[in-house]
DNA sequence: TACTCACAG
DNA sequence: GGCTGTGAGTA
């Protein structure tokens, strides 16, 4: 009988938040918002994506909307140019502070571009807010959050989803019509549920019925290899039907387009995400990997991280050719790693120990590097998701032109911009994620028109323990004081005018809001809660919602494991018994996955399989219960409570 | 901790 | 090219 590569621990594997990357299985997409600043600007002013929006900042163009690129208008191009090329052109210019302002504002009617000179934006005396776009940002991650189980913040404008949750239960729960009717499909499924599985057994080959299934967007498949060959296919086929319904979610509701890349690692998602934009989605299946980094457009060079000087220094070590490295590499160290790694020792020994300009490779660290090398140029270097901590540093900064900075008293002016920029950013912040967040040390910073730098920091003390603009200017104005007093005075010359200023806070304390079941009647007042380890923020304002979430939903389900016959009073701790389940089986038949997850507490569980379950799906493992009773509609109470 | 450099969007 | 941010390495 035919069975399939993979094996039923791969599967698994997949529903494990902490190690499904690892799996052959694993799913990741790369998402990223086409010409972000540009939508924002369009959908901000009303105007649709036809027509020529570009978002301009003094006299640059920082992001072309697809609708402007189409008169060859480029990000290198100057606003007059790009005016040249395009006479209806609609350029945007960024929110601005006004220099002694501590709010921004958009001018909109103002900019380079105008004839008038009363509505021009001249940079002296301005600075730019980019603070509409993070406020997008944050929405858009927002509804990530909603539908995926672990997403990564990559930037203002993009993300990573680790889509190996969603699609195993897709896999396993979900009604769609083909599975439904597959007997093969459910004979599996109800093989996982009853835990009738063996971890180290290749899975069935992929029943007929299942050829069927469509993907949503582009499989990238030159070279027309089977479509839904084995169940890798079957899981990026389901992932690309999921990162559809975000992508429309965020169409429909925020109005951005969006491209979408999914492949087995984050690297590979990337490069599929940047494959064909706007407003599309490429596909990356396991058996066109090599034909996708192959294609041409593609060199070892394209990868995350080595686009720079390390880049250049492997093509240069490894004597890659210009053209087709990634294949190069590929067949010139065809069997391990290990032969990489050797031939990287040989030219390290060679040239004495040390690479020629650069000091980045080294005997340390070859041995990951050629690992890494071997692994990218096949697309299977595998990556975890990387979720950040809330805040590290916060900076707000100024390039000065000749006239703005002149004195003490210009200084103080841009302080006063900074601290509001600073202090706004960190409320919206708190707001978002319910946190008292306060900034222990601040930074003041002026480079002069000779190049050196001069700083200062000092220890923030804020009684309320809650960060003022005010209370931040009359800290830092004081160091620039000093500053001054200092460097300045004695020989004033050399000192101004700045040629560069900003103000950076960090270390930051992070209190949490600790909602009580009482004060959400608004009877109690709010508790703050020290935090004092470094569980990110979404870690801990998703236990929040779980505890009220649960506390609700308590006597509204019955669950019973077909296993071992015990009753579960919610989906939540169903789960987590389901969990439970895979982890004995992980442990029992596995060397070297897992701990033995029956010796956790429920909390180290936790951290092996998170329960974390979107709203969006929240019912849908449901849908396969064996016994269960309605629901009596305490929905109302819960969606006041949660967010 | 403070500072610089590399890399990215 | 201007601007904002993170992580690694170094003292």
């Amino acid at each position: 009988m035919l069975m399939s590569k993979f094996t039923w621990n791969d599967l698994i594997q997949l529903n494990s938040v902490t190690t499904s990357y690892l799996s052959p299985l694993s799913c990741m997409a790369h998402i990223d918002v086409n010409a972000f600043f540009a939508q924002v600007e369009q959908i901000r002013c009303d105007y649709t994506r036809d027509d020529p929006v570009v978002c301009v900042q003094w006299n640059s163009i920082i992001a072309v909307s697809y609708a402007a690129r189409k008169y060859g208008i480029s990000r290198m191009d100057t606003i007059h140019e790009a005016m040249k090329k395009c006479d209806h052109l609609i350029p945007i210019h960024t929110a601005v502070f006004k220099k002694g302002e501590s709010w921004w504002t958009y001018y909109d009617g103002y900019g380079s571009w105008m004839k008038e000179k009363e509505k021009q934006l001249p940079p002296d005396n301005y600075k730019v807010s980019l603070d509409p776009y993070r406020r997008e940002s944050r929405k858009l991650f927002k509804i990530f959050k909603e539908y995926c189980y672990s997403v990564e913040k990559a930037s203002v404008d993009e993300v990573f989803l680790d889509l190996g949750r969603l699609c195993f239960e897709d896999l396993m729960f979900s009604d769609d019509e083909v599975f439904q009717k597959s007997e093969a499909m459910q004979a599996i499924r109800n093989t996982f549920i009853n835990g009738e599985y063996d971890l180290q057994t290749a899975l069935p080959s992929l029943p007929d019925e299942l050829k069927n299934l469509e993907f949503t967007g582009m499989v990238f498949n030159p070279a027309n290899r089977p479509l839904l060959n084995d169940w890798d296919d079957i899981i990026f086929a389901l992932a690309s039907r999921e990162t559809q319904k975000m992508r429309d979610v965020i169409k429909e509701s925020l109005g951005y387009t969006t491209s979408c890349g999914i492949a087995r690692t984050k690297n590979v998602a990337k490069l599929g995400s940047n494959f064909r934009k706007p407003d599309a989605q490429t596909i990356i299946k396991n058996n066109c990997l090599e034909d996708f980094l192959d294609n041409g457009s593609f060199e070892i060079t394209s990868f995350w991280t080595l686009g720079g000087k390390l880049g250049k220094e492997i093509c240069q070590v490894l004597n890659l050719p210009p053209k087709d490295s990634i294949k190069y590499i590929r067949n010139t160290w065809a069997n391990s790693p290990k032969e990489l790694e050797s031939f990287l020792e040989k030219q390290l020994e060679e040239r004495g120990g040390q690479f020629n300009e650069l000091t980045t490779i080294d005997s340390t660290n070859i041995h990951t590097l050629a690992k890494k090398i071997f692994e990218l140029s096949r697309g299977v270097h595998p990556v975890q998701l990387n979720t950040r901590p809330l805040v590290k540093s916060m900076m707000s900064n100024k390039n000065m032109r000749s006239s703005s900075c002149k004195s003490l008293i210009d200084c103080i002016d841009w302080l006063e911009v900074f601290s509001g920029e600073l202090a706004t950013r960190i409320q919206e912040l708190e707001q978002e994620y319910n946190k008292v967040i306060i900034p222990r040390s601040a930074t003041v910073l002026m480079k002069t028109t000779l190049g050196e730098t001069y700083r200062k920091t000092t220890q923030l003390h804020n009684r309320d323990s809650k960060l003022a603009c005010q209370d931040l200017l009359n800290a830092t104005s004081k160091m620039a004081a000093e500053l001054d007093k200092k460097y300045a005075e004695p020989n004033s010359k050399k000192f101004y005018p700045l040629t560069n200023m900003n103000l950076v806070i960090s270390n930051f304390e992070i209190l949490d809001l600790k909602k009580t079941v009482l004060d959400m009647f608004g009877n109690q007042a709010q508790v703050y809660e020290k935090n004092n380890d470094e569980r990110n923020k979404d870690e801990m304002a998703e236990e929040e919602d779980h505890s009220t979430v649960i506390a609700a939903e308590e006597k509204t389900e019955e669950l019973q494991c077909q296993k071992c016959d015990l009753f579960f009073p919610n989906t939540k701790e169903f789960q987590e018994h389901l969990d439970f389940h895979f982890a004995s089986k992980l442990s029992d038949s596995l060397n070297g996955i897992g701990n033995d997850s029956r010796n956790l507490s429920v909390g180290e569980q936790r951290l092996l399989f998170s329960t974390k379950r979107p709203s969006s799906n929240s019912k849908r493992i449901l849908s396969n219960g064996k016994k269960r009773k309605t629901a009596k509609g305490s929905g109302n109470i819960l969606s006041f409570f949660s967010r």
